[in-house]
DNA sequence: ATTCTGCTGCACAGATTGCCCAATGAATAC
DNA sequence: GTATTCATTGGGCAATCTGTGCAGCAGAAT
């Protein structure tokens, strides 16, 4: 579960330049192909690499509005309302969280005019008691993952 | 900017099968290698697939808990905030949205315990006069964007 | 009518992949 | 101390794919 340098380095490298193959890797890292290769099914076979999916950008896609919304549930109602926010197309990603059985969506929309009407998609349920919105202004950090595979090699292979 | 269903059929594919060719790609679709060559291009220099990273689960790392930070920031402190977000390995993404100059963020941790660390390491900055935070305690619906490229597709190109 | 754009089908050389092997080195177990 | 295990190395092979160019065609726009 742990990764050594070279597992960090071989997802950095990946990170970076996402077309490079297998050989050019072997001949950037100073190691054998055969190596590269092992590690990479490796980590793909424990879950640290779960896949090579296109990153879609919503926003090049004809949706340049991302909000966050926390919503209150009523007691009990958890699973339809999952249930129910997964058939809405514009809702990427749910988590349950902490503080009275809460969830937090991220939404995309068209525009805010739009995003009102995903809002009401959203909320426009019997389970949902309450829900509040926080409008994306700017992505300051986009999602990423290199500085934590850094910590994570060298917490594992101290320098 | 808008895509079609060709498009999206081939987004909807790679997203499945990321190890997959643009030759079989053109074999399932049942287009021709060149197209499917075009509009990976195309759609690549549209800025909609940005680029096909590894997706590296955070969890499958050693970092198993996540949360969610809404940080409130001292006015005109908003640029060192944010640099000084960004040298913490943990801080996954960072968002400033609408609500005083408020900013979103994702952080990950080895444990509940190791979270105290993490947010004494992200609020122990002086630009920072509150912050509150939300444990995930479960990922209902990981982040998704299938839905939203047969939506866009459809859109643009009714059945 | 004409031009433009996108798709098709084909071809070619070059590079890469998946897979195999034997040998080496290091760490661990007995 | 010696044996065993495991990861790495360096090599090779056949099969496949990629990047690229070309000519023909159809539909759309001018």
């Amino acid at each position: 579960m742990a990764i050594d340098r070279l597992d960090g380095r071989i997802i950095v490298l990946l990170a970076r330049e996402p077309r490079i193959g297998v050989l050019e890797m072997s001949r950037r890292l100073g190691v054998a192909r055969g190596t590269v290769q092992a590690r990479l099914d490796r980590l793909q076979s424990n879950g640290v690499i779960r896949g090579f999916g296109p990153q879609v950008d919503p926003a090049a896609l004809g949706y340049p509005v991302t909000a966050f919304a926390t919503l209150q549930i009523r007691q009990g109602q958890g699973a339809d309302v999952r249930a129910h926010l997964a058939t809405v197309p514009e809702m990427l990603e749910l988590h349950t969280t902490t503080g009275g059985g809460d969830m937090l969506c991220r939404l995309v929309a068209r525009s805010n005019a739009d995003l009102q009407r995903v809002i009401d998609l959203v909320v426009g349920f019997d389970g949902i008691v309450r829900a509040s919105t926080a409008i994306v202004m700017e992505n300051a950090v986009p999602l990423r993952i290199i500085p934590l595979v850094e910590q994570a090699a060298e917490d594992r292979d101290p320098a």
